[in-house]
DNA sequence: TTGAAAGCGCTAACAT
DNA sequence: ATGTTAGCGCTTTCAA
């Protein structure tokens, strides 16, 4: 029962830089350390004298158990690793910080690893996360364009985020393409719009083509078909929705309305119609498609555009993997619902900001 | 020496699930553990053939050492925190890039936390990552400005990018905004221009005070001023471009350049003085801030820009804590240059892609 | 050249 | 109710 002298001085006196460890701890409160830990974690039973002197000991000290320590006996480490493949493009963003939001809330806390596409880093950070012992592992990319897996016989899971597995028995978790190009035409087709034409990315994107089929089958569904008779693939880029637009123009001059595959292509088209003449929405109704808020809001009108919830997908992700982690297991397409976002190509400006409806999605794939 | 049996058979049939200790290594290489740590890694004195006996083992058994084992027994986990205050913005995200570059060279592992501007979700993160024993910590923001110290006292190094500690004992890493401005402006003149005017946005923010300071020097140096005969401050928008543009254009109607304080504003101007049928760069020319490709190689014209190199922003922070880590330790602030990135709305296009000049930068602040 | 043993900080049995 | 001890996986003395 030697309690060395106040805790506080001492305190004082090692600046805080001395790290305290559990024995310290256990000293200045006069206990073993055993008691201090169960003290500490709320285990065992202890007199409440004993509990309280020891948590204020500990308080005082500003002692933080070494997680390390912890880990190296419980075998969790409550860390996962995030791979992301493309240099945090302006898609994986989205999905990393709603991952790092999902995961921070049940405390567990993330080991950030760019491999730039370079399969050679990528296999550095997979051998150093499971070095550190990672729980789990989220892979997140800008496309949705399948790729091989990680590795096989991982001893962690693994969840895809935004990018999709060649092997089935994977989890991966995707935004629904699909629906979101349905709910952009349902959208168009409740105004009234009729002739209606859809330009977007190349057409080697699993994401422009299925945008495509969800828009083509509403439109089937209405006994319409693309104005244009086509499906205008190009490129990700202001400057082929200017392009597009001209083309698109001419096969159809009365077009009352364009589907976007993207708010940049949008904003091209938006642009080429203004100086064509034609009033947006009166004369043509737009839709875009990401919700890249810079982007749709800076448009001229603003864009009522397809948001994909980038976020919602991470946070999918970081679900699925915690609960892998604590066993459950199952493969296959988690599939996350788009929304709409209306702004003012599409429907006259409201007083009150931005309106929101929600879109089609299937729970799963 | 009882060489179980053959390793790969073992590896085979625990499906690589179970993982291998240093213990495992060493019963199938018939040596002890010691032994075994020191041939994988290449200490003490070993016979080259028990050396190689042990890594073959090792390599079969895809025995990764556990490295909460290794950071708890020498107190260094290779492992840094990157805090970042404002989700990932536009700004911090190539800060984050930068040093997660810098330090993966390096091995060293980065701990994202995303505090969201909260200082309760702040300190939590703080406590998390001084509990898992990070090395040190990079603190990185959105904005310029002066922040609180995240702590005082911590037991690891602090490195603060893209925003400045209060506490000027801190290290701090911050672009040259004052020589990013000197660099607009020195080729503005340079092209001949005379009636030069500056769009930025809000004077509240240091990083537009101090860009229009290294404007005005370099004017004043040339025995000229602001035209418009002042800053014009607004806000980061486009739609504040468009509307200082119209602004300016009254105050003075012959102005030949403008130096606009991001390259949002710097899309908006280039569209109103388009559409006052002043062309770009022949009758006005314009020098955007950011470097944002998207927006500036989207503008019509292209537009030229200072590049803050923000990648250099977080790879400095990076050394400059690795430094920190290793013993060095200097406070104060630390610049880092800027650069300009030529494109059609100061100079001719040419063949080929962009082209770059040094910016003005001081090695230290 | 190799082996045995101590110990990093912590928790969980098992004693007392 | 509290103390003692073993051990997580590894590295590093110190002995042999």
């Amino acid at each position: 029962m030697d309690r060395a002298q106040d805790p506080l001085d001492e305190v004082a006196n090692e600046q805080a830089k001395r790290r305290w460890t559990i024995v310290d701890v256990a000293q200045r409160a006069g206990v073993s350390v055993g008691t201090a830990s169960k003290a500490l974690n709320g285990r065992g039973s202890l007199r409440p004298e004993t509990r309280s002197r020891v948590v204020r000991v500990a308080q005082e000290l500003g002692f933080e158990p070494n997680a390390l320590a912890q880990s190296l006996l419980s075998g969790r480490t409550f860390t996962v690793g995030l791979l992301t493949t493309d240099s945090f493009g302006r898609f994986s963003i989205p999905v990393m910080l709603g991952a790092e939001e999902a995961l921070g809330e049940g405390k567990v806390s993330v080991f950030l690893c760019d491999s730039r596409g370079d399969p050679e880093r990528e296999r550095r950070y997979l051998r150093m996360m499971l070095s550190r012992r990672v729980d789990g592992i989220i892979v997140a990319a800008r496309r949705v364009e399948s790729r091989p897996p990680v590795g096989k016989g991982l001893p962690v899971p693994v969840v895809y985020a935004m990018t999709r597995s060649e092997d089935r028995q994977d989890l991966s978790v995707l935004p629904d393409d699909e629906g979101g190009g349905q709910a952009a035409v349902e959208h168009l087709t409740s105004l009234g719009r009729r002739r209606i034409g859809h330009l977007t990315g190349p057409e080697r994107f699993e994401a422009a083509r299925r945008r495509a089929a969800g828009a083509q089958a509403v439109l089937a569904g209405a006994g319409l078909e693309f104005a244009g008779g086509q499906v205008f693939y190009g490129a990700w880029s202001e400057a082929w929705g200017r392009e597009g637009t001209a083309a698109l123009l001419e096969r159809e001059p009365e077009v009352d309305a364009i589907f976007c595959g993207s708010d940049q292509i949008g904003r091209g088209v938006a642009d080429a119609l203004r100086e064509s003449g034609r009033r947006v929405p009166d004369d043509v109704a737009l839709v875009g498609f990401d919700n890249w808020e810079v982007m749709a809001e800076a448009c001229r009108p603003p864009l009522t555009t397809v948001d994909p919830n980038l976020g919602e997908v991470g946070r999918v992700a970081a679900r699925e993997l915690l609960a892998a982690i604590e066993g459950g297991t199952a493969g296959g397409v988690r599939t996350v619902a788009c929304r709409l976002v209306l702004r003012a190509s599409t429907v006259a400006p409201e007083p009150a900001g931005e309106r929101v409806a929600a879109g089609k999605g299937r729970a799963r794939g």
